[in-house]
DNA sequence: CACACGACTTTCAAAATGCAACCAGCTCCG
DNA sequence: CGGAGCTGGTTGCATTTTGAAAGTCGTGTG
């Protein structure tokens, strides 16, 4: 990773992108996910330079998002599985899908259309709320300090400015 | 952005990380939609080096996520607020918090709790199935082509094998 | 046997990042 | 009134990362 770490900023969002938030990393969990789970597929599909890949799943292997696993021998062949923790971004990638479908779609509209493989019909996945189950409009949430706030971050306040 | 661009995947995800991929992007749209607006505010938060927030800013508003709009002559300053295409990507953001919460959270817990503004509620939003009304679980998501998919995509099979 | 995978590693130039210093306009403080 | 400090940057330069191409090594194939 480059060189100014996000460590320290006692933020979850800043964690996350220490770990994902470079140029490559979403994509190549977005092809493990759709399932190119081989070297040379990722890097075909993506078109990342070899030695960038290499040296990201290492990393995604390291953090444990992703297992290499012998794909078999003799043609020697691996394949990068995702862990919990690597399916757990299935959330984010779909938001940025979603996101990039609404802003930058084709002409022709989305090149993929989500399934929920449950109940068989195409989904359009939309985030509700735990608590009254209603879907969460655009900027109808805030947050506020946790246990895991900082005074210095609660004296600044945390709390988002509607637009 | 750096060199290889993402486009020409054909892939909404490759466009949405072309816009928000880069290494900064998505803290600076964390900071804009908590409610730091300022440019040294930002730069305090995040810790980013001034020239390069500069340059992302410029981007940003270049796309059409931010506007820059003056918050007061004579101290003469700025506030970097979020178009509708920015606020959109709340969902991206809230993902990734709740994944860093997840797996990276401090031992006291989380920083931020997400509220509903609508009920007021402490909301730990979750991805619903828009047909079946269901909260999709990790890994009950499929992708279908669709109207926009190329032929070589759907030859490939960008279906998604579980884990 | 020549050539082609698959999964990398190595080499080296080019580009992006980070740091520090600087700037200009204003304003607050003594 | 002079100086320190804030805001919102710009400029220059060194460091680090990236990218493109080429090489490696162990099969496997015609």
């Amino acid at each position: 990773m480059p060189y100014r770490p996000f460590t320290d900023q006692n933020c979850s969002i800043a964690a996350a992108l220490s770990l994902v938030g470079e140029r490559w990393t979403l994509l190549i969990m977005r092809d493990v996910l759709l399932g190119r789970r081989r070297f040379a597929d990722i890097k075909r599909s993506t078109g990342i330079a070899s030695n960038i890949l290499a040296d990201r799943l290492e990393m995604l292997v390291e953090h444990g998002l992703l297992k290499r696993k012998l794909y078999s021998d003799h043609p020697e062949s691996y394949e990068y599985i995702p862990t919990h923790k690597g399916l757990d971004l299935n959330p984010v990638i779909i938001a940025l899908m979603q996101w990039g479908d609404q802003y930058s779609a084709p002409q022709a509209g989305p090149p993929r259309i989500p399934v929920h493989t449950v109940c068989g019909h195409d989904a359009h996945p939309r985030m509700h709320c735990s608590h009254c189950g209603e879907v969460i409009e655009n900027g109808a949430l805030n947050v506020r300090p946790g246990p895991g706030a900082t005074q210095k971050q609660i004296y600044e306040g945390v709390l988002p400015k509607r637009a």
